[in-house]
DNA sequence: CGACTGGCCGAGTTA
DNA sequence: CGGCCAGTCG
C-alpha cells in the first residue's frame, strides 16, 4: 500500500491527516470513498490505531458495505476486526440495544416503518376523538417529523408553539405526546427516535457517553451534507472529547433537505471546529470534461455553496445530447433506439441507466422497454419489503420476538383469514389499556370478557397458536425458524388454496424471504463486526433498516437500470438518460422558494455527474401524467446548460426497428386526443378571443413578459389560461382580461 | 365479519 | 389514472 502513489496530492493529504478535525469537500466522482478507506488503512497500519477505536458512519447500508469491503481489500478482513462501519441508524441501534433499559426500553425494541407510524397516529387520533378529516394524520406526521429532525420533543413542542391560542398546535402536541407514549408502551421507535434516543442516552448517562467517546477515538462521517440536527448532535457528542473527527461531503450534492438534512452542518463545520483542516477534492475520475463542464455550469447558479470546480485529465468525450420529444411515448422510443443502437455496437444493457425525478415517470419507459424486449430493472418502485406477504411474515416474527408488539399483532390477527376483525381487535385493545396488560394476553383469556364473547374461541386459539410457535424460537437457526413460521402460520396453505398467479408470486416472495434470512445468517458469521448477534431481534432490526437498494444483486445481470435521481446518488453509469426535464417536474412544481429551487438544481447536478461517458437529457412537448396530457415547458436547467435541442434527427437511419405503424399510432393516439379536447373547447365558446389562443401558443403579457400557454380551462368570458412565463414563472389569468398578444 | 364496489382525492424525493 | 376508504350487501 503506497499512499503517495495511489492517491493524488489532495487525496493523500486527506488520507494521512490523523489528529484533529478534518473537513473533506469531495466533489462528485473525486474518489471520496477511496480517501476514506485509505485513511482507515493508514490509521490502522501506519499509526497503530486499533480498529476497535474507529467509527465510520454512512447513510446507506450499501455505502457501509462498500466501505467495509474496500477497507478489507486493503488491510485484510482479520485486521479490521472490531471496527464499526455502519449507517447512523445501525450504529445507534447497536448502542441502544445494549443500553435500552437506561432509557426505559427493552433491548428487543422494534423500529416502526412509515406505514406503522401512520397506523399508530390514526389510533391516537381515534383515542383523542379527533376527526381525521379535521386533522390529517399525514399532516401530523409532518409536524412530528420536522420537530424530531430539529430535536424538539413533545414537551418542547408544547413550549415552542403557542398551544394555548393555536388550536392546531394544541392538537398536534397532544397527538405527539400520545404517539410517543404509545411507542414507548409498545417498546417501539420510529427512525428518528433511534438517533434521538441515543442522544438522550448519552446526555442522561455520562458514563455511557464517556465509554463511547473513549471507544471511538477516530470518527468518520460520510455524506456529511445530509446530516440533520439530531445526527449532527450525535456526532458532536461522540467527537467532543478527542475531536478526531473527519467529515466528508459535498454541499453541492445535498438533496435531502425534505427529510431534515441541514446544509449548514457542512457549510459551518469550520466555525464549529475552528482549528479544522479543509481539503477540497476537485479532480474527477469518473466523467468526461464535457459532462463536468455541464455540471459546473449548472451548479454555479446556486448561491449557497462552497466554490468548487470539477476537472479531469480525461478528454472531452462525447457531447451531451438534448432531445426534445413530441410526447412521452416518443421520448421512450428515442431512448429505446439509443439503447438498441449502443447494444448493436457492442455495449451491454447494463451500461444504460434512466434517471427521473418522480417514480411515476418510469411507467412509459417500462412499457417501451418491455415491448422491445430490453431487460430492465427498476430500483425503488414496488419494494420487496413493502409487499403485503413480506410485511405479514415480518409482523409474525415481530410478535414472536416481542408479544407486546400490538401494531404487528393487529396486522397478523387475520392473516390467514380466521374470522377476527377490526371490531374484536379494538375491543381487546381497549381492554388491554384498561387492565394495563397486552392484547395477546387479552386474547388468551378472551372467554372472560363479555364484549369478546362472539369471537372468544377464535381469539384464544389464535393466541395459543402464537404461543406454540414462540416455544420453538430458540431451538433453530433464523432461516429455519422463518421457514417454520411461514408454514406454521398457515399463510402458505391459504395462498395455495387461492391458486392464482398472484398467490403463486406471493409464495415465491416468501421463499425469497427465507433466502434473505439465509443471507443474514452468513453475513453475521463472516462479519468483522464483533457485536452482531445471531438472533431474531437483530435479524428484525436488520430488516427494518434494509431497503431494496441493499439487496445483493446478481452481478452478472445484464439489464438496463431505472431509478429516481435520489436513488442514484453515489452510483455511476457509462450512459445516463435524464428524462422529463420539464418545468413542474424538474424542477418540481412544489419547489417554490429559492432555496427549494437550489435543492432541485443540486439534484440536477447529481443526475448529470452520474454519467461517465455519455449523457442524454430528454424532455417532451406533451406529456401524459396523472391521467391528463399537458403541454410542457422545457426545464430552466436546460437553459442554464445552454444546450440546443437535438432536432427530430433521421432516426430511421439509426434504427429501423421502432418505426412501426403500431408504435407511431400509439404515440399519436394520445396527442390527438389532447389537442382534440382543446379544439372542442374552442368550438364550444364561439368567442373570438378564446379561439385566438390555444395551448402551446407563445404569448406576450404587458406585465409578465413572454410565456407559453400551458393549460386552458372554462369557456367564453370565463376562460382561464395557465401561462408559464419565461422569467416570472407560472400564472393563472382570466383570458378576457389578460390582454395577451401573440409573439 | 368480510368481500366487493363506487366514489373521491391526490399525484415527491427516503433511511 | 390509480389507490384507498367508506359504505353496503351477503
Amino acid at each position: 500500500m503506497d499512499l503517495k502513489k495511489e492517491l493524488n496530492k489532495e487525496q493523500y493529504l486527506a488520507a494521512t491527516h490523523v489528529e484533529g478535525p478534518l473537513l473533506i469537500l469531495a466533489g462528485a466522482g473525486s474518489g471520496k470513498t477511496r480517501v476514506i478507506t485509505y485513511r482507515i488503512a493508514h490509521l490502522i497500519r501506519n499509526c497503530g490505531v486499533s480498529p476497535y477505536n474507529i467509527l465510520a458512519i454512512t447513510f446507506t447500508n450499501k455505502a457501509a458495505r462498500e466501505m467495509a469491503e474496500r477497507a478489507s481489500f486493503l488491510l485484510g478482513e482479520e485486521n479490521l476486526y472490531g471496527i464499526w462501519i455502519n449507517t447512523f441508524h445501525a450504529a445507534c441501534g447497536k448502542i441502544l440495544r445494549r443500553y435500552a433499559d437506561r432509557i426505559g426500553f427493552n433491548s428487543n425494541f422494534i423500529i416502526y416503518d412509515e406505514t406503522e407510524v401512520q397506523v399508530v397516529l390514526k389510533e391516537c387520533l381515534r383515542r383523542l376523538n379527533i376527526d381525521e378529516k379535521y386533522l390529517d394524520p399525514k399532516a401530523v406526521r409532518k409536524y412530528i417529523s420536522k420537530a424530531k429532525d430539529e430535536m424538539i420533543s413533545w414537551k418542547d413542542f408544547t413550549k415552542s408553539h403557542d398551544t394555548y391560542n393555536n388550536h392546531l398546535f394544541r392538537m398536534v402536541s397532544e397527538v405527539y405526546k400520545m404517539y410517543q407514549e404509545t411507542l414507548l408502551a409498545n417498546n417501539a421507535m420510529d427512525f428518528d427516535d433511534m438517533i434521538l434516543m441515543t442522544i438522550k442516552l448519552f446526555k442522561e448517562n455520562p458514563d455511557v457517553l464517556d465509554y463511547y467517546q473513549e471507544k471511538f477515538k477516530f470518527i468518520m462521517v460520510d455524506e456529511y451534507q445530509d446530516t440533520n440536527m439530531a445526527q449532527y448532535e450525535f456526532v458532536r457528542l461522540l467527537a467532543s472529547k478527542y475531536k478526531n473527527l473527519c467529515v466528508v461531503g459535498d454541499d453541492d450534492q445535498s438533496i435531502y433537505g425534505f427529510r431534515g438534512a441541514d446544509i449548514r452542518n457542512i457549510l459551518e463545520f469550520e466555525n464549529e471546529y475552528h482549528d479544522c483542516k479543509v481539503i477540497k477534492l476537485e479532480q474527477n475520475y469518473r466523467s468526461t470534461q464535457n459532462i463536468l463542464d455541464a455540471a459546473n455550469r449548472i451548479i454555479k447558479n446556486n448561491t449557497e455553496r462552497r466554490h468548487k470546480r470539477l476537472w479531469t485529465e480525461q478528454g472531452h468525450g462525447e457531447p451531451i445530447t438534448r432531445y426534445e420529444a413530441e410526447d412521452q411515448n416518443d421520448e421512450a422510443l428515442y431512448i429505446v433506439s439509443a439503447i438498441q443502437d449502443g447494444v448493436r455496437k457492442g455495449m451491454k444493457y447494463s451500461d444504460f441507466t434512466i434517471l427521473y425525478r418522480i417514480n411515476a415517470l418510469s411507467q412509459t419507459i417500462e412499457k417501451a422497454l418491455t415491448r422491445f424486449g430490453i431487460p430492465y430493472r427498476v430500483y425503488g418502485g414496488l419494494k420487496f419489503f413493502d409487499r403485503k406477504e413480506i410485511k405479514d411474515i415480518v409482523c409474525y416474527l415481530r410478535v414472536l420476538d416481542n408479544p407486546l408488539d400490538d401494531v404487528a399483532l393487529r396486522r397478523i390477527i387475520n392473516v390467514p383469514k380466521r374470522g377476527i376483525g377490526e371490531v374484536s381487535y379494538n375491543n381487546a385493545y381497549d381492554i388491554a389499556l384498561r387492565e394495563d396488560t397486552n392484547v395477546l394476553n387479552v386474547f388468551l383469556n378472551a372467554g372472560n370478557y363479555p364484549e369478546l364473547s362472539r369471537t372468544a374461541s377464535k381469539l384464544s386459539s389464535f393466541a395459543l397458536k402464537i404461543m406454540d410457535i414462540m416455544m420453538k424460537k430458540d431451538t433453530m437457526a433464523i432461516s429455519e425458524y422463518v421457514k417454520y413460521v411461514i408454514y406454521e402460520s398457515g399463510m402458505i396453505e391459504e395462498l395455495k388454496r387461492e391458486n392464482t398467479d398472484e398467490a403463486e408470486s406471493r409464495i415465491e416472495n416468501l421463499m425469497e424471504f427465507i433466502s434473505v434470512a439465509n443471507e443474514y445468517e452468513s453475513e453475521v458469521l463472516e462479519s468483522p463486526d464483533a457485536e452482531n448477534l445471531n438472533n431474531l431481534t437483530s435479524f428484525l432490526q436488520n430488516i427494518a433498516l434494509s431497503t431494496d437498494m441493499d439487496k445483493q444483486e446478481e452481478v452478472d445481470a445484464d439489464t438496463v437500470t431505472l431509478m429516481t435521481i435520489h436513488n442514484s446518488k453515489g452510483l455511476e453509469f457509462p450512459v445516463v438518460f435524464v428524462i422529463a426535464m420539464e418545468e413542474g417536474t424538474f424542477p418540481s412544481m412544489r419547489a417554490e422558494m429559492p432555496e427549494e429551487v437550489e435543492e432541485e438544481r443540486r439534484l440536477c447536478y447529481v443526475a448529470i455527474t452520474r454519467a461517465k461517458k455519455k449523457l442524454y437529457l430528454t424532455h417532451s412537448r406533451l406529456r401524459l401524467l396523472y391521467g391528463r396530457t399537458n403541454y410542457r415547458v422545457p426545464s430552466r436547467f436546460l437553459r442554464e446548460l445552454e444546450l440546443k435541442a437535438e432536432k427530430e434527427e433521421d432516426r430511421s437511419e439509426k434504427s429501423t426497428t421502432f418505426r412501426t405503424g403500431a408504435v407511431r399510432k400509439g404515440a399519436f393516439g394520445r396527442v390527438v386526443n389532447s389537442v382534440g379536447d382543446v379544439k372542442a373547447l374552442n368550438q364550444q365558446t364561439g368567442k373570438v378571443d378564446t379561439k385566438d389562443f390555444k395551448v402551446g401558443d407563445r404569448v406576450k403579457h404587458k406585465k409578465f413578459g413572454n410565456g407559453t400557454i400551458v393549460k386552458m380551462e372554462g369557456s367564453g368570458d370565463k376562460t382561464v389560461v395557465e401561462i408559464q412565463f419565461d422569467s416570472t414563472g407560472m400564472k393563472r389569468l382570466m383570458l378576457a382580461y389578460a390582454k395577451l398578444s401573440h409573439i
